[in-house]
RNA sequence: GGGCUCGUAGAUCAGUGGAAGAUCGUCUCCUUUGCGAGGAGAAGGCCCUGGGUUCAAAUCCCAGCGAGUCCA
């Protein structure tokens, strides 16, 4: 990047003069003429340790400064409220990483304006990146608050800003606070994130790297004249200012803790040094606690053990235990916020993240041997919180119960992998191996998620006797990952691309199907046709989106009197594609569409319907309750919400009930665009249920007094009454954590009704009961069905003993050899082997034939005595050919059938024909 | 969104194509003043559901339902 990109008026003003760190070679910006060092980490130590650089601040007290601050400034920054910490606004992130990620893309991009323009907020983040490094490093935070001011400037439109005020507010800004100012550089760092690049500068003190100042005005593009980090970008028509200040850093720097986490959240790390029973280094090893912080900024653990060293029991002693508590402190505010913004736990998703963190934070109680519930803990942050966050008290209730639940859950996964592989271990040692293979551990984490620490120390545990090496490398969990990113390596199919091309230069189609709601018929005129699609200027036709199928239907040409069918509509870029049965439909012509009025009027209830059972689900669930696909189909439509728990039959039954009461209260449906930012901010993010449509205006659609608002740009009834019935099939569990409801409205429920009726009653006809008893009848009739089964067992079992009497007598002598060979009608092959094995164990050689229906069976037995001269196997194998079929067994008894029923009799001469050629002897 | 693993007695699990098993628990009897422990015996299985392959399926294949787990 260009050195010109920092030539700033204000540095120049203020007698600023750039340098080059002698240390780490990069640029910065200083007012003092002797320094040489860019005074970020790793560069200098943390000189404000026991130094605080300016007067004590809590958090509450540095939020307010830096938002009235900007309020007040030369340019009236608007001050936004915070947005959920769950990207759901987003389909590329998961959590919210930066305080720019709320104006991502949408506003960035410039396609929609910025909610104000320019703003300030404090805005809570979560980034999980550095889980290993939370609680050691002294200063990495799962959740921190990114405080930030925003401008989004437009070439030749609306230029409010740029460097130059961006840089002055900040110096302003620290000087109000009492920051020497001789100690602040401005580090020049390009900046690159997300498809967008830009100048930086990083604002540290005394080794504190407090904000960062960018310069957003580049975008990724191919041919770019920009070349960072071997990727090349372009300039940008709109170029923001986007700035982070780590609000902890500044109360961290004010107090001159060692830690950022005993300035952020004393009081719950009091509470885990009291409950892990130790005490907290600061107050017996204070001056080394100190000197470890001072250096931690610069160097890794490992190297100052090494430079003051540390001895390997203060290492694991004082340590290791203060950073448990550390980590799982910020562990439970990054749970606290997660939960309260409504993160279900689950296996996929935003939810595997959630349980990520809450597994780790158990794992780390149990360690420090904590006997607090963590959701206490969750509880006791929370408390903490609530001046700034007070919203965060609403889902305390849920918040208990999802966190005893994850508790229980997780006890459960341990206690049986640790039966597994106390299993796996003895299993191991029995055949004498000395060590766990590398892909065995990787499948016991990838299958069970026992992470190879646990499998080490189940083993290690040496009473069971199981004496196995648990070696891993340490790259492991990296392992884990790679396999699964290659394996997830997919194709994506550009079809829409070339008509995208194409559809830029129509203009987009009036969608007649939002004004005239129940029209069927219209009249248009074909503005283009190619391949198999025909736009026109205006249409009824609704193209699939949101989880609602086309329409179909056809369009009549009126100069030629013919029709074509109307097969899938689909919009690109607000025009309307008609996929047509045949082509050559020629350009200007005036058709008459028509769409199928029955199909139409389906998925309207449908999706109405929809809208009612999600208000349902959330007043009945909770409000957690978030929208995670749906599908609306003519006979019947579901939704995917997210639940920690399945759905009761109660519950099911409540929501059901609630969702028809809002039919019969017969509430009114309105539907209008507004403005995208004006939404938000009037009904929350809960509108985007169903995704997030593209543009400045959205349409919004809106059930009785706003009990139900959402982003939706479906066809909707006026009138809640018209949805009909709402009758919901059933619950199903697509993932932990997300829980289907399948339904049908209007008709379609009628009709599963009357099906299920149908049902009871052919039921309940067989039974010939009336259908309130068919239950208990069902009932009655399966245990007595078990029971008969049971003394048909036992009576066969009778049977096989009574016709080995008979049997005896029927024996023949062959060589020496008793022999037993009959066509038994009616005899099962259980039966057979109970008469074939008590037989030879009294010495005699067997063939029994079967015969029932359609299949003769065949069992043979040899006395163990000749076991080794004829073999019971191949001579079933022999008989059985005869047969038609074939079989086979042990040496001793063996079975086998065939389908010539007809042959039985040959085929037991067969058997006696091998018998009798046997060399006895061998 | 992608992947992997598992559904067998009340519980925990063996059983890789030829007769459904073990351990614990339950019940009965013996022993004991009683409890516990011990001894003897018994009950308890749609081997998740439905198709397919096979002479033969708990076992192999396909689909569904249920559970667990990893990755993005």
């Amino acid at each position: 990047m260009n050195s010109e990109e920092y030539d700033i008026e204000y540095f120049k003003e203020n007698e600023f003069i750039r340098k080059k760190c002698e240390k780490c070679g990069s640029y910065f910006w200083s007012r003092d003429k002797d320094r040489n060092t860019c005074g970020d980490a790793p560069c200098e130590i943390y000189s404000f340790i026991g130094k605080p650089i300016f007067k004590e601040r809590s958090v509450e007290e540095i939020r307010e400064s830096f938002l009235s601050f900007f309020e007040r400034g030369s340019h009236a920054h608007r001050r936004m409220k915070r947005y959920p910490v769950v990207a759901r606004w987003r389909d590329d992130i998961y959590l919210n990483i930066a305080s720019i990620a709320n104006f991502q893309p949408s506003a960035t991009s410039g396609k929609v304006p910025p909610p104000a323009n320019p703003l300030v907020i404090s805005q809570p983040c979560i980034r999980l990146e550095d889980l290993e490094s939370i609680g050691k490093t002294g200063r990495h935070l799962t959740t921190f608050e990114m405080m930030g001011h925003h401008t989004f400037n437009k070439r030749g439109e609306e230029e409010i800003y740029w460097k130059n005020e961006t840089v002055e507010y900040c110096d302003t800004f620290l000087k109000q606070l009492g920051v020497d100012m001789n100690s602040v550089t401005y580090k020049e760092a390009p900046w690159v994130g997300g498809g967008n690049a830009g100048p930086c500068l990083e604002v540290i003190t005394n080794g504190l790297e407090l904000a960062t100042l960018v310069f957003m005005d580049l975008e990724l593009f191919p041919q770019g004249e920009i070349s960072i980090k071997g990727q090349r970008y372009n300039k940008m028509d709109t170029y923001i200012v986007d700035t982070g200040y780590g609000l902890e850093r500044f109360v961290w720097a004010s107090k001159g803790t060692p830690t950022v986490y005993d300035a952020i959240f004393p009081d719950v790390i009091k509470e885990l040094v009291n409950g892990a029973g130790i005490e907290h280094p600061l107050e017996k090893h204070g001056e080394m606690i100190m000197e470890i912080a001072s250096l931690s900024g610069a160097m890794s653990r490992g190297e100052i053990v090494k430079r003051l060293s540390i001895s390997p029991e203060f290492l694991t002693n004082v340590l290791e235990p203060i950073e448990t508590i550390y980590a799982a402190a910020d562990h439970t505010k990054c749970l606290a916020f997660m939960l309260a913004d409504g993160i279900v736990p689950s296996n996929a998703k935003e939810g595997y993240l959630a349980r990520l963190v809450l597994r780790r934070t158990f794992r780390m109680l149990k360690a420090l041997g904590v006997e607090i519930p963590l959701e206490e803990i969750v509880l006791m942050q929370i408390k903490t919180l609530r001046n700034s966050f007070p919203e965060l008290e609403n889902s305390v209730e849920r918040i208990v119960e999802i966190v005893s639940l994850e508790k229980r859950r997780y006890e459960e996964t341990l206690l049986k992998g640790e039966r597994f592989v106390k299993q796996l271990a003895k299993e191991w040692k029995a055949k004498g191996e000395q060590k766990i293979p590398l892909d065995k551990l990787i499948d016991l984490y990838d299958t069970r998620g026992l992470p190879p620490e646990f499998v080490k120390e189940v083993v290690s545990n040496r009473e069971a006797g199981m004496d196995v090496k648990v070696d891993f490398p340490e790259n492991f969990y990296s392992l884990v990952a790679k396999m699964h990113s290659e394996e997830s390596r997919g194709e994506i199919e550009p079809i829409m691309g070339g008509i995208e091309e194409r559809v830029k230069s129509i203009p987009p189609t009036t969608k007649l199907y939002y004004e005239e709601l129940s029209a069927v018929d219209f009249e248009a005129t074909v503005l283009d046709s190619f391949d198999d699609f025909v736009v026109l200027d205006r249409t009824l036709f609704f193209p699939e989106g949101g989880g609602q199928p086309a329409d179909t239907g056809s369009l009549m040409l009126k100069d030629e009197h013919r029709a074509v069918k109307v097969l899938d509509v689909q919009e690109v870029g607000g025009v309307i594609l008609h996929k047509v049965e045949n082509d050559g439909v020629g350009k200007g012509a005036v058709v008459s569409g028509h769409i199928d009025a029955e199909r139409r009027i389906a998925h309207t209830r449908h999706h109405s319907a929809t809208h009612l059972v999600v208000c349902a689900a959330r007043k009945v669930l909770g409000g957690h309750v978030w929208q995670a696909g749906a599908q609306k189909g003519e006979k019947r439509a579901r939704i995917d919400i997210t639940h920690f728990k399945r759905i009761s039959d109660a519950e099911r039954s409540e929501i059901e009930m609630l969702a028809n009461r809002m039919v019969m209260e017969n509430k009114e449906i309105k539907a209008s665009f507004e403005d995208r930012n004006e939404a938000e901010q009037k009904y929350g993010f809960r509108i985007y249920q169903g995704g997030v449509p593209p543009g400045k205006k959205i349409r919004i659609v809106r059930i009785g007094k706003e009990e139900d608002v959402q982003a939706c740009a479906g066809t909707h009834c006026s009138k809640t009454g018209e949805v009909g019935q709402i009758k919901i099939l059933r619950t199903e569990r697509i993932q932990d954590g997300i829980e289907r409801i399948e339904y049908s409205a209007g008709e379609a429920a009628v009709e599963e009704i009357q099906a299920r009726e149908e049902l009871i009653r052919k039921s309940a006809s067989v039974l010939r009961v009336p259908h309130e008893e068919l239950s208990i009848t069902v009932e009655r009739f399966f245990e007595e069905w078990k029971q008969l089964r049971k003394e048909n067992e036992s009576l066969r079992d009778e049977i096989a003993e009574l016709r080995i009497g008979l049997l005896k007598e029927h024996a023949r002598d062959i060589n020496g050899v008793r022999v037993i060979a009959e066509v038994l009608p009616d005899a099962d092959r259980k039966e057979m082997m109970k008469m074939a094995s008590h037989l030879s164990a009294e010495g005699f050689l067997t063939i029994l034939i079967g015969k029932r229906e359609e299949r003769a069976s065949v069992v043979s037995s040899v006395p163990t005595y000749l076991k080794d001269v004829i073999n019971a196997s191949v001579l079933v194998k022999r008989i059985c050919e005869v047969l038609g079929g074939s079989g086979g067994g042990k040496a001793e008894i063996a079975q086998g059938g065939g389908e010539l029923v007809g042959k039985a009799e040959e085929a037991r001469n067969e058997g006696l024909r091998f018998i009798k050629e046997i060399d006895y002897k061998q």
